[in-house]
DNA sequence: AGACGTACCTGACCGC
DNA sequence: TGCGGTCAGGTACGTC
């Protein structure tokens, strides 16, 4: 689920909650999650937040002391804020803050990873190091994702879903993009001319920023910290809409192929 | 290097 | 009502 528009909504949400506040204690209900939790993460007592951000589809925590709680979703984690939450399965952590609100990480299928380092060394950290840039800054442009692609086999839309080329874009979000941008998911990356490659970069920004305006797409798992669904999904053009009709061509010609082993949407019509 | 497949895990849904 | 199969927003790792 979340990709970077749900990632940077949830974010928005903890800031309004986290930011300023003192922890005053952390709950963790198992041991683990796809990785352990690490053992300093439940000591954490009395630490001011200090601000609340995002990286690729990592939510970061910096606290006062010079450390970071690192959150990442996988498929099915969610964060919420509450002042009276009611226990629900599958809550694996309990941040409760100085100002009686609780910050509750829910994650069913336990893909997510939640981690604490020191912040200085948060660029270095296995999880890091490999990423490309942000989608929605200046270093993602048309010459870096040429360059990227030259000489590519790879199907344009297993290139930007991959991390290292550009983090944030998923698999709703790569297919939404590639429609906008009319581009044939399975081209070869390396066989862009530049124009599309420009016209890529822009639709890439252009659906991850519209996808943030409506607070993320809500599929199955995914709420605003709040509770409130996101209502990107109203917007999809293929996404999920095999046999649909095209807006492009009023037509039902999109189609579901699978590629890396994930369903990809698109029309054949309009992207060539 | 890069292109694959596989693994991690629960839950929803579908056909029988 | 139950059961097995399939699929789901992500990522890391192994193998060729």
């Amino acid at each position: 689920m979340p990709e970077l528009p749900e990632v940077e909504t949830v974010v928005r949400g903890l800031e309004q909650a986290m930011q300023g506040r003192i922890i005053a204690h952390v709950t963790l209900n198992r041991k683990d999650l796809r990785l352990p939790f690490p053992p300093t993460l439940k000591t954490l007592r009395d630490i001011k937040i200090t601000d609340v951000s995002r990286r690729a589809k990592y939510i970061l925590i910096g606290l006062k002391d010079g450390r970071t709680i690192i959150v990442h979703l996988g498929m099915s984690g969610r964060m919420t804020v509450s002042d009276s939450p009611a226990p629900e399965k599958h809550d694996h952590m309990i941040i409760v803050l100085d100002s009686g609100m609780q910050v509750i990480f829910n994650d069913p299928r336990r893909f997510g990873l939640v981690d604490l380092v020191d912040t200085t060394v948060l660029d270095h950290h296995r999880l890091f190091s490999h990423l490309g840039p942000e989608p929605l800054e200046a270093p993602f442009n048309t010459a870096y994702l040429a360059e990227k692609f030259k000489g590519k086999k790879t199907a344009v839309k297993i290139a930007i879903m991959d991390q290292r080329v550009v983090v944030g874009v998923g698999n709703i979000y790569a297919a939404e993009s590639l429609f906008e941008s009319r581009i044939d998911p399975s081209r070869a990356a390396g066989s862009l001319r530049n124009d599309e490659i420009a016209r890529l970069v822009s639709a890439i920004r252009s659906v991850l920023q519209r996808a943030i305006t409506a607070g993320g797409s809500s599929l199955r798992d995914y709420v605003q910290t709040d509770g409130e669904l996101g209502y990107f999904q109203h917007q999809w053009a293929v996404y999920g809409k095999e046999g649909q009709t095209c807006p492009s061509c009023k037509k039902p010609c999109i189609v579901k192929i699978t590629q890396g082993g994930r369903s990809t949407f698109y029309c054949p019509e309009r992207q060539k």
